[in-house]
DNA sequence: AGATCATGCAACGCA
DNA sequence: GCGTTGCATGATCTC
């Protein structure tokens, strides 16, 4: 269960902040700008808990959604043998995580800890290198269920928390809970060691009281002793070396044990009523634990030096949820082309439960947070890639959805006004335009984009999407990845509100086509205002076969692509909008008689990932902010898709590049609404 | 008539 | 033998 969820909103933001902020000793972060961390930090302030969660309202619906991109590759939770076949693992999953091994290990042999996920077949899991330590955490894309290839390893490895805890006597505080009594490995510079040391001696001042870690505990006892048994808690099983790591990272000594504590009984609590929902609750089932085995808590408790706290998932879906999957976008059914739902925005997920928190915890101090640039970088990067759906399944406050396979949504609860909405968004675009200002790509050479291309032809970006075969690029890997590859960045990209003038960057569509499109738009592709639209093509046979090559028309190529001046043309990276992947494709044409082809090569992954066939078509959008090429492969339904109205697609779209090219045509609204009308 | 583009197929490289 | 690459050809469209 990746999304465990072990706070509400706010004091997950906090948490996190606490957790991100802890991390500033590590050297091997990345590197920001002394300025550019305050401005985050003071945005990351400034920010509702919703924003922070990537959670706003829709205008339209007044429903909640979340701005991350779509979760193709999340693997089903009810079994991994069954969720391989619900959901296909993307293609080149082993190319792409021998990629992430290999960055890996070389960031791990400088010390440096690169998150990497493991598609073993169906199941991912994730192996966390600490610094120093080098002590594998073991996780797997569903907690409650450990492979059992692992469960060893963890069982071995793991103590009885519970037992730990009461080994430690949790009432007396000053015992084992005494930061002194706890060696931790050091990783913080002496100066500031022996700051803190002596902020420990002179006891704490401004710090808020802390709090009694028996206390705390008994409290906790108090308001749960009727849902939560002994027996709960003593399969909860956490490594020693986790808990004392966790504690550091959470701050250290008592104030980062009691922060711990309060994460694990929260997890505990959520784990547990998670449980009793899904024995009694859903009649499917479907998350039921099939292994018997205690739980590993550590696989919930990720550190890393880049990542002092990388809760997967729980910050990013709903808080309140003791289930948390991860949040998604897409079609969600309902108010949209049902066809969508098998075609780009065919990664409607089963139904999540959602499920009621219990006793919450106080926030905590808010803390600076230098190392929130992490999280922020994968959160915003999904903030532009509104698309499909700009709804999510998720809601944030006490909220509940009610979802079938491919219903309407229901949310309840929503409280947030279009006022606050106004002022996320606000502060969204300018946080957002901050970080995309980092995430630039600059120059080029080609090494490490090629690497991170490597392969699959393909990788995720920081952002990505939390399943699959995603990873967690350091975003400065992505810095230097982007500052040396032969990324092509449209120079001539004019800056236009795209969503001003919507006939501009649409292509013309055949029936079918348009009503994805509109569907698209419905369903919050609006949204995405950073994207121009740059061309269209209608995929014919040869495009999806296994040449690897989409023919791309030579006007719009010549117009909107960079200029070729050799046959072999450039190494051209798109991010797939739909999976934030980035492919690393070669743009180049063939002399032709006296003409030139225009060809996008090293398609042959992407369309099988997108599972792309003759008379779907992809959309080529750049990232006016970023200057990035932004692919999308939009499915249509096939049932209508003869080859005559392929045809006659294919005949749309020149009249659309005439268009488009006429004088008069000057891509405003009346050269396309003819069209874009004709279906509703 | 010229341009565009889908696709067939030969040449080539590699296991 | 198989897969890939690159060119040539022919169908279709536009002017």
């Amino acid at each position: 269960m990746k999304n465990m969820k072990m706070h509400e909103p706010d004091r997950d933001l906090h948490g996190l902040q606490r957790l991100e902020s802890v991390g500033d000793q590590d050297p091997n972060f990345i590197p920001v700008k002394e300025n550019v961390e305050e401005e985050e930090r003071d945005l990351w302030l400034d920010r509702d808990p919703e924003d922070l969660l990537g959670v706003g309202v829709d205008d339209d619906s007044s429903m909640f959604y979340t701005d991350f991109s779509t979760l193709p590759d999340f693997p089903s939770i009810s079994s991994s043998s069954s969720s391989s076949s619900s959901h296909p693992p993307p293609i080149n999953e082993a190319a792409t995580a021998a990629a992430c091994r290999s960055s890996s290990s070389s960031s791990s042999s400088s010390s440096s800890s690169l998150w990497t996920v493991k598609s073993e077949k169906s199941d991912y899991h994730m192996d966390a290198t600490m610094e120093e330590e080098k002590e594998p955490l073991l996780w797997t894309e569903d907690s409650m269920e450990i492979p059992q290839s692992l469960e060893p390893q963890i069982d071995v490895d793991c103590i009885n928390v519970m037992q730990e805890l009461g080994d430690m006597d949790l009432l007396d505080t000053n015992c084992m809970w005494e930061s002194n009594s706890i060696l931790f490995p050091s990783e913080k510079p002496e100066e500031e060691e022996h700051q803190e040391q002596k902020k420990e001696e002179e006891g704490p001042q401004d710090e808020q009281p802390s709090e009694d870690l028996g206390m705390v505990f008994l409290e906790w006892l108090k308001s749960n002793k009727e849902s939560i048994s002994a027996e709960d808690l003593r399969s909860i099983k956490l490594k020693k070396s986790t808990i004392e790591c966790a504690a550091q990272r959470l701050g250290g000594g008592k104030e980062g044990m009691t922060q711990l504590l309060k994460l694990i009984l929260q997890w505990v609590q959520n784990h547990h009523l998670h449980k009793r929902r899904m024995g009694s609750h859903n009649p499917q089932n479907r998350f039921q634990n099939p292994n018997p085995n205690p739980i590993s808590l550590d696989s919930h408790l990720c550190f890393s030096s880049s990542n002092p706290w990388i809760p997967h998932q729980p910050f990013y879906a709903d808080q309140t949820a003791n289930v948390g999957f991860p949040p998604m976008m897409g079609y969600m059914g309902g108010g949209g082309d049902p066809g969508f739902a098998n075609g780009a925005g065919l990664f409607c997920q089963p139904d999540y439960p959602m499920v009621d928190t219990g006793p919450t915890w106080p926030p905590p101090p808010a803390l600076p947070h230098p190392h929130f640039s992490l999280y922020n970088s994968y959160r915003d990067q999904h903030q532009p890639q509104v698309f499909g759906s700009g709804r999510n399944q998720y809601t944030s406050g006490p909220a509940q959805m009610v979802q079938g396979n491919g219903e309407r949504l229901v949310q309840m609860g929503s409280s947030a006004t279009k006022e606050a909405r106004k002022k996320r968004m606000a502060r969204q675009r300018r946080f957002l335009s901050h970080h995309r200002q980092r995430q630039q790509y600059s120059s080029s050479t080609a090494e490490q984009l090629e690497r991170l291309a490597s392969d699959a032809n393909c990788t995720t970006s920081s952002h990505d999407n939390p399943v699959g075969n995603w990873v967690f690029w350091p975003s400065s890997e992505i810095d230097a990845a982007a500052a040396t590859t032969t990324a092509v960045v449209p120079s001539d990209v004019a800056v236009a509100e795209t969503a001003a003038t919507p006939s501009s960057d649409q292509p013309i569509l055949q029936p079918h086509h348009q009503r994805q499109f509109n569907s698209e738009r419905r369903q919050g592709w609006k949204q995405e205002k950073n994207l121009k639209f740059l061309l269209q093509k209608v995929l014919k046979q040869s495009d999806v076969g296994n040449l690897g090559r989409i023919v791309l028309p030579k006007k719009e190529a010549e117009m909107h692509l960079p200029e070729l001046e050799a046959r072999d043309g450039i190494s051209i990276v798109m991010e797939d909008i739909v999976t934030s992947r980035i492919w690393n494709m070669r743009y180049r044409f063939w002399p032709n008689n006296k003409s030139r082809m225009y060809l996008l090569e090293n398609t042959g992954d992407f369309v099988r990932c997108n599972g792309l066939q003759e008379g779907d078509f992809i959309v080529i959008y750049s990232d006016v902010k970023c200057g990035k090429y932004m692919i999308r492969g939009v499915k249509v339904p096939q049932q209508g898709s003869t080859k005559m109205e392929v045809k006659r697609a294919g005949k749309q779209q020149r009249n659309l590049h005439s268009t488009l090219l006429s004088p008069d045509g000057d891509c405003g609204p009346s050269s396309f609404s003819p069209v874009n009308e004709t279906v509703s």
